[in-house]
DNA sequence: CCACGATCCTGCTAGC
DNA sequence: TGCTAGCAGGATCGTG
């Protein structure tokens, strides 16, 4: 599942390699639901005959622009991969958009799943509208320890489901939160506003030394994420919780739970994360 | 504001 | 072997 560091190094690698192409084609769309803003034709026509300007991330949307300012925006939810093909190769099973570009390859979508969505911006303004609505500051570039405090001030819920929360940390996932919470020896169900200030700094440069790391590793591949050139990214070997449950905390040595928080696997270690404190 | 459940999807795996 | 039930979960939306 794509979560900030997997969409960063597809956004990194696209930039190398795409940047200064022009679309030559858009097909293979045979989904419906994945493009909602834009079927087939508009695409075509809108972004044939562009060049690529730059390719980027939001959240865990990957960003590709053009020359004349126009956004197109993929977030591949659970399963999607972006890959560069030779066009002359068929595409492959379960490819919901082929992009043709100039140089004889052709930037895919793939997922088996159809949750990956596909948007075009026609300008800035356009996208920006878009993501103010749904993310809030980058948690890698533009969290500070004052915003987080801030952040976690207003809210009551849960610290899990509020780290989960797009609009409080774009980008972060169900796979990441649980390593930071974990590296920040905090537990997944205490309250978010409840947290102190050695707390809030630890939170705070978890978050930014789990994301980088996990960046360093190019991200992780535990099923389906391969980056934009079909390699997998190496932060599986490195995880200290995310499915190791059964297995000794890397810390303190007890096993590793796995619970629930909302429907998502939540893994800690009951030792270094201690549970809140219930009142009567 | 918060929690919870349903929805979208299909591949994979555990269990019988 | 072959079938089926259940799990995986990001975002969104409706309900309480």
């Amino acid at each position: 599942m794509p979560e900030l560091p997997e969409v960063e190094t597809t956004a990194r690698g696209l930039r190398r390699e795409v940047v200064g192409l022009t679309i030559v084609s858009v097909d293979d769309v045979d989904w419906p639901r994945m493009v909602p803003n834009a079927p087939e034709e508009l695409l075509r026509a809108a972004l044939v005959g562009r060049r690529v300007a730059g390719a980027g991330r939001r959240g865990k949307y990957l960003t590709i622009s053009t020359d004349d300012g126009q956004l197109l925006v993929i977030h591949r939810k659970m399963a999607g991969n972006v890959l560069l093909q030779s066009a002359e190769s068929p595409a492959p099973r379960h490819t919901h958009l082929s992009v043709g570009l100039s140089d004889g390859r052709a930037l895919r979508l793939i997922d088996a799943r159809k949750f990956s969505r596909v948007y075009l911006f026609h300008d800035s303004e356009d996208a920006g509208r878009f993501f103010s609505e749904r993310l809030g500051l980058d948690p890698l570039d533009e969290l500070t320890p004052a915003t987080l405090r801030q952040t976690m001030a207003r809210r009551r819920g849960r610290l899990k489901s509020v780290l989960l929360d797009q609009r409080a940390f774009p980008g972060m996932g169900n796979l990441y939160t649980d390593e930071v919470l974990w590296r920040a020896r905090l537990h997944p169900l205490r309250s978010a506003d409840s947290l102190t200030r050695a707390e809030l700094a630890r939170l705070f440069e978890s978050i930014g030394a789990v994301l980088a790391e996990a960046i360093e590793a190019r991200g992780t591949s535990i099923s389906d994420y391969r980056d934009q050139s079909g390699q997998p990214g190496e932060y599986q070997q490195r995880l200290q919780v995310y499915g190791r449950d059964g297995e000794p905390c890397p810390r303190c040595g007890r096993a590793i739970l796995k619970t629930w928080v909302g429907a998502r696997g939540t893994h800690f270690c009951r030792g270094c994360q201690r549970p809140p404190v219930t009142r009567a």
